[in-house]
DNA sequence: AATGAATGAGACTTCATTCAT
DNA sequence: CATGAATGAAGTCTCATTCAT
């Protein structure tokens, strides 16, 4: 196991615990278990529990944040752009549906409390997708309502469908993604 | 103290706790505490903790089952049943943060297990909404999408408004309510 | 048992346990097992550990004021109120050899840190020897010396062979003892 | 760094961290972080942390061995070469309070259960020291008193003025040691 | 020989639950 | 019925010691 391994098997297992048990039924020696790694180990590469449970949620965001890079549509139409995030997103959670469960189970518990000032997305992506409402608002090509109601009316319905996916509600394909999307953009659009 | 009470004040203290600290961070010690009763006697009416998590949540959606009947425009039409049930809910918890709270950590965890099966506003309300979506999708008002996406669409913004209410990103006035409803609106319909 | 008495057995096993194995060797299990105890009980009496040792240094305290008050020889000559606490003090120590072991543990360790600055037989008793110690010194009858070294040339030497008695490197017996108490004048007096 | 160098820097560092925050408080990582060397290095030249202390306590024993062999009165009166030995412990301790800090945790730690059995400070001096004691009690110079009790009328006090001068509550200049050896020279003395 | 990452036993403490009063 | 003191299992974290590099 090459050094940094070890760091990561540890988010790896919590990500997953905390997923699947939630934060309780998430004890240390339960990690460390999944971990491979004692249960000392994981106090080297973290200060606490807490330190482990912000490291998940980081790298939760990374992978999102890259995922809405990826072949994202700089300099096209605000409609273009929104249903490339809507829908990467959309597919993002639907195929990591352990960082779906963490993050709702995160973000509302005591331990997002910090990170709660950042919108759904982290700083990065936020950004992104600020500038892209903004725009389209400015553009009079969105309704005229405050960014919030706007994250709202996109990622809320999102992240709904992910999970009733991930939980068996629902089949999730692409061709639902799109139309989700789609309808998405109808509450967003003038 | 009448009969009952003791009951109710055990559940209304978990309620605050749970909504304040977290599932963590609220001992059964201080949930007796603040419902000014001896920590046994929680026992003389819950089976366990559970028990009381799973009243509490109960109650959360007493309530707001309670405050979509009210006044229901039972026969009206389809759009106008939908704007009543939407305004209504998004009152409802942008008035009672502290069941939203409860709600969101509930409602993923492993608590909230159990009752996940059902749909968002529990049983009966999920009958009488349902059956709205249903009739709005054959009467080809509504977009022709599973209904799990229709609940999606219409409440996933909603209880994301009331969040950023309760947290202080929005003031959700009653303008603000009425045009986020119609643009839930605008995603469900043709 | 009645009420108290568990916190008391708590301290009595802790003074007890350290003064056998030291503040190594005294974990809490210990602790309890020996106050005949659940390990979770102690922490209704004691906010933590650190707790429970200053509650074992109070008491010592405590027992050794109430051995010099009895009987005090008030108003009479320096001489003879001396010789009387000197008597009494090395008695006591003879008696509660677990009591000076756990006192001599405590005195110079981080824990007794908070206590160090007064002096040795705590404040009580702290004024009425220097209040004799001073009343002696005006006198022209004691030493012009600092306080403390009046101190140390009384107390040291009489914890000193306390100590030897407890580990039987000496057999102090009451005619010993008043022999070192008359030393220990020679040395404070002119 | 030459041989035996590394040794040397660890004993320095626990004695200094020992001095400093007890043995709590002294892990074997922050020992060998102060002393510049790998934690596993440690266990090169111990066999254990037990034997780390004890070899703090054996070079702390020296140095006041060699202390008071330096100059040293071969020969002289009983009373001078009291004095000597006195003036010189106080003196060195004086110089040296992380070394009597170490020394009085230690004293009476389970560490010190080993070395208890030769007095005061060690072999080579207690012998030295034991001569002119009996000496001294043979000559009648001195008090017919067991000597552990000679002892502890010499070192106790000694020892608790260099503490009381560590700990600020006294300024123990040259006169004031002197003072206080004769002091106990007058506790000792028929 | 030296290192320091890794280990896991064990320390302190919390808290859901019981039961004598 | 109500209480809250008592319990002990279980949780988080520390640290002496080992061992592959």
């Amino acid at each position: 196991m090459e050094r940094g391994d070890k760091r990561e098997a540890v988010v790896d297992a919590m990500l997953e615990v905390v997923a699947e048990y939630g934060f309780h039924g998430a004890p240390m020696s339960l990690v460390a278990e999944r971990a491979n790694v004692g249960a000392g180990t994981i106090y080297r590469y973290f200060e606490d529990k807490d330190a482990v449970i912000a490291s998940c949620y980081q790298s939760i965001e990374e992978r999102c944040h890259a995922a809405i890079r990826e072949r994202y549509p700089e300099g096209r139409p605000v409609r273009e752009r929104f249903l490339h995030v809507a829908t990467v997103v959309a597919r993002h959670f639907r195929e990591a549906p352990r960082d779906l469960r963490f993050l709702q189970q995160f973000h509302d518990s005591p331990y997002g409390a910090d990170v709660r000032r950042e919108k759904m997305f982290g700083q990065g992506d936020k950004d992104l997708v600020r500038e892209l409402f903004e725009e389209g608002r400015t553009q009079q090509i969105l309704k005229d309502l405050p960014l919030p109601v706007l994250f709202a009316l996109s990622f809320g319905p999102l992240v709904h469908i992910c999970r009733d996916h991930a939980v068996g509600f629902l089949e999730l394909d692409d061709r639902l993604v799109e139309q989700t999307v789609e309808a998405c953009w109808d509450a967003l659009k003038r």
